[in-house]
DNA sequence: CTGAAAGCGCTAACAA
DNA sequence: TTGTTAGCGCTTTCAG
């Protein structure tokens, strides 16, 4: 084990002394710049390799006046984070392109306050700790579109595909493309009467996915009128599913695995059997999705795909380069909370 | 609405120069420290306060040897994330402390690899990325214990409470408290023969559930000898279950919420209902665990809480002072997949 | 090819 | 009470 470094960490200085040479002859060597000859190189590059040693990211960012890490600030009860795998997913496949970077990941949880959310940016920006930012749960009335170019700061969004987001770029999400293939799924099955219950309407990845299945309806020649908002939470998941009940639909299409959850329980104990009198369809493929009684069927995402390609997206951004990366299209995954309505109800 | 900066942000100089005093008195002004008259001070402060200046982080942190930021580094696979809704609370309760402290979060996912891991919290020291560091998933060969404190990093680590981490603080999860209720709850209810699912055994909070399972069992004078590793997944929760079935418990303790629904799940494919033939408890409270049929009777911590401790230790050991805060008692929530056994069986 | 020196934005220890 | 100055650790000139 290499002796690890106690105390102060060493200097750039420390690695020119031991190398006999000067600092700004170690900068060009690990820099990988003309200027040094390949055996001052070596030797400097052992040295520093030796001393465990690591340029000061302050003093790198106050010359380059970059902050070598991105933002994302997340406006949510902290309480609700743990309701959203798609976020952790997201995490994942950021982390995994920023890995290889040099940049690091800021993250900031704010309560569900649009302003200390716009604040939080603003702080982030004037300190210099962030040289792009990611914006989610982007909402229906949201200034950071306008924010953050304002403040000249890349950023880029995710929401759903075709979301538009001013001079922000956006990795869209064609969760509009999940919602017709359940649509798509139950019409085969032989449904007509196909509910809904949506999020929480602020959102835009909420309302696109209202829209998504009042289209997919229509295409199927059905009318979309029997749907309600559950706000993605069990209670209001609930809720919506016992007013929708009363309209007798023969299948519900939930924004959300937890509402879709919720959404069982309640058929349920109103004497439904699912699949039999009521078939269900959830949104996110939660761990637990493929281990309820019965499994659901949902529209799985790829929340680690779509935080590699916002983190490319962001990272592209900052470097002045250009690129539009395509973002994974959901998949339907079915399983046994579908099926062939009854012929009589 | 104020003029965002746009391009270059204002530095000190350009406050100093609008405010016709110098650099220094600027620092001093901001910094509320003796050395300026009141009315230099005032005027300072409203020319800053007009500019949207703040302090460049990298600046102070150069001088100060300070980073402004602290660490958490995950060794995880990124879609393992998402089935832990204490490691989203955990984040939730770090960022209310330091939201106040002017500290930042700087998070790191990287894979399932001990030594990546390591690396990556060495990185975040050799560049001066962070004062201090968190540690999360405690495992019984963990490195990081040591290395923490050889890099002179000041360290938090969470896990169960006992836990020895040599020089590094622990804030004790109480888990085992949970079980033992858990236990205490079917032993009241007429249970004698409650299996245990653990979860992964590498983990120090895994083998503390399954100890203080042991450890309850034996106080009631029963014994201590069903139990599988469901390894955290709802997989591994079924297989676990599927064996453990063979030997006829009356009830199974989960050490995940995941796995218990996944074992709710299999025992009615067994032909076993839930809560008469089985009860079935688990650890969590997951959002889904209310809305499940049978709504799940489960152990509930605070992870809210349990992060804000946590930061309140790191900043406390940071800024050299001394604090040993309490971490909650976690909560039996008791629904209803817990009941009496059925006399015979 | 190498070394010395300037300077990024700030704070702290100085003189004035 | 002020203004000036010397660095923090690094990169990037510019001379040697």
């Amino acid at each position: 084990m290499s002796p690890e470094t106690l105390g102060t960490p060493p200097t750039i200085a420390d690695v020119a002394r031991l190398a006999g040479v000067s600092k700004g002859a170690v900068s060009l060597a690990l820099n990988d710049k003309p200027g040094v000859s390949e055996e001052t190189r070596r030797r400097v590059k052992q040295v520093a390799e030796q001393l465990n040693w690591r340029p000061s990211i302050h003093a790198r960012a106050m010359l380059r006046s970059r902050a070598f890490a991105v933002g994302l600030v997340l406006a949510r009860d902290p309480r609700q984070l743990a309701v959203d795998p798609f976020f952790a997913g997201f995490l994942g496949g950021v982390e995994s392109v920023l890995n290889g970077s040099g940049l690091v990941l800021v993250l900031q949880v704010v309560g569900e306050d649009a302003d200390k959310e716009a604040d939080s940016y603003r702080r982030l920006v004037r300190e210099r700790r962030i040289d792009g930012a990611f914006l989610l749960d982007i909402r229906h009335e949201d200034q950071r579109p306008a924010l953050l170019p304002a403040l000249g700061l890349p950023a880029v969004a995710v929401g759903p595909a075709g979301m538009d987001c001013g001079r922000v770029p956006v990795v869209g999400i064609r969760d509009g493309d999940g919602i017709a293939a359940a649509v798509g799924h139950l019409v085969e099955l032989g449904h007509r009467k196909i509910a809904f219950v949506e999020g929480a309407p602020a959102y835009r990845h909420s309302t696109s996915r209202l829209d998504a299945w009042r289209q997919a309806m229509r295409a199927h020649g059905l009318s979309a009128d029997l749907h309600d908002a559950g706000h993605f939470t069990g209670q209001g998941g609930a809720a919506a599913t016992r007013r929708l009940l009363r309209r007798r639909p023969t299948a519900i299409i939930y924004a959300s695995d937890l509402m879709a959850i919720a959404g069982v329980s309640v058929a349920r104990e109103a004497g439904l059997d699912v699949p039999r009198d009521l078939s269900v369809t959830g949104f996110d493929d939660n761990p637990e999705a493929a281990h309820l009684h019965p499994p659901l069927t949902t529209v799985r995402q790829d929340p680690v795909a779509v935080g590699a390609v916002a983190a490319e997206l962001l990272l592209a951004q900052i470097d002045g380069r250009q690129a539009t990366p395509e973002s994974p299209a959901p998949q339907l995954i079915v399983r046994a909370s579908t099926a062939t309505p009854l012929p009589m109800r």
